[in-house]
DNA sequence: GGAACTCTATTCCTGTTCGGAACAGTACAC
DNA sequence: GTGTACTGTTCCGAACAGGAATAGAGTTCC
């Protein structure tokens, strides 16, 4: 119930997004939709962060917390979104500016490097890169896939997590075609 | 001097990276290279997070700390790679491998949670995040511009960061483009 | 000449975030 | 029935970010 909003930090409403769906989570099953959704997007939060972010979250009203009482041993705590969560998320949405994205590419960090390291090292790194991308864009397509197409009744609700997905595609589409580029730029000596 | 190598995390080598160049800088001028050029491809550290590096980094000996004497009065550090800071680098540039680009997208996020907010609210999102991509990009232009063209013998030495600088602004570029396809795809209804 | 301001330079503190280890129960295969 | 994988949670330490505090040096400008 505290009134403190904007006061956290922007995962927390990240995790409150996730919630967003109706039904209870542990804080288990609640990493895993991170890593299955937020991944792409979003660093997905660690095991340990998404623990303390709930414990925070139910302390302030937003999330509430229901103990598992099927087996008296097992302590196992599922939480679901209240309404001053659903209220506080939308409060953020639309009171905040988005910040600008933050990029951290290993990738990119070696190759303005390169004049440290053999060539054909750096071109490694990169078809290494081409191939994980593949790997990742992969991964996305089966979201994507399960998340039905545009016109379809039956999916309306997905309608933006599908509009960012195809975002996402397009994004590893880009950089596969961007990395080609400089392969051919680093194989024809172009300086 | 210590062989502890591959225990640092990337952003010490980025940092040792930034001093490659020959120069010795302070804690203050390295933060501004790396705000100049790291920055649109690896998060530009903290100010705090500079000096406690370099701070590590000459406790490792890879590089070495000159007290700047000119004023007696004034207390200020310089830091020039060492021998061993150089080999540290490529040791690590050989012998490990780059993970995956980790991508913290506010704007992206906030499409996924589109259905709570006002249709008008989510396109001036889109458009606001054109004008930030717009002025990143002239920013990295400016950076690109004074690395010189390919071909010019007297910034062979700039060959890689102009590669990377390219990248950038592809990336830019094609974030442009989808975020395009995006509005009108939401202006036109589409689900 | 001094007041206000900006820039260089460093340190400290707090909070966020990550990754892994540890622990424990459950389910399933072999 | 024993290992092995999965569910579920907690704790710890390190990495990282951001801002406040401090302080001298240079510039502006009235």
């Amino acid at each position: 119930m505290s009134q403190d909003l904007s006061e956290l930090p922007t995962t927390s409403y990240a995790l409150l997004g996730l919630l967003t769906l109706g039904d209870d989570l542990t804080g288990y099953e609640l990493k895993q939709r991170a890593d299955r959704t937020l991944r792409f997007y979003w660093s997905s939060p660690a095991m340990s962060q998404v623990y303390s972010e709930l414990a925070r979250l139910a302390q302030h009203g937003l999330v509430a917390a229901r103990d598992d009482e099927t087996e008296p041993v097992r302590r196992s705590r599922r939480y679901r979104l209240t309404g001053s969560g659903r209220q506080a998320l939308t409060a953020w949405l639309s009171s905040t500016e988005a910040e600008f994205p933050t990029l951290k590419h290993p990738v990119a960090l070696r190759l303005l490097l390169g004049h440290l390291i053999d060539p054909e090292q750096t071109l490694h790194l990169l078809e290494n890169y081409l191939g994980q991308l593949a790997e990742r864009r992969a991964e996305l397509q089966q979201v994507r896939d399960s998340l039905g197409e545009a016109g379809d009744p039956a999916h309306a609700t997905h309608r933006f997590p599908r509009l960012v997905a195809d975002w996402g595609l397009d994004y590893y589409g880009s950089e596969r075609t961007i990395v080609d580029d400089l392969i051919t730029r680093l194989r024809n000596g172009v300086t």
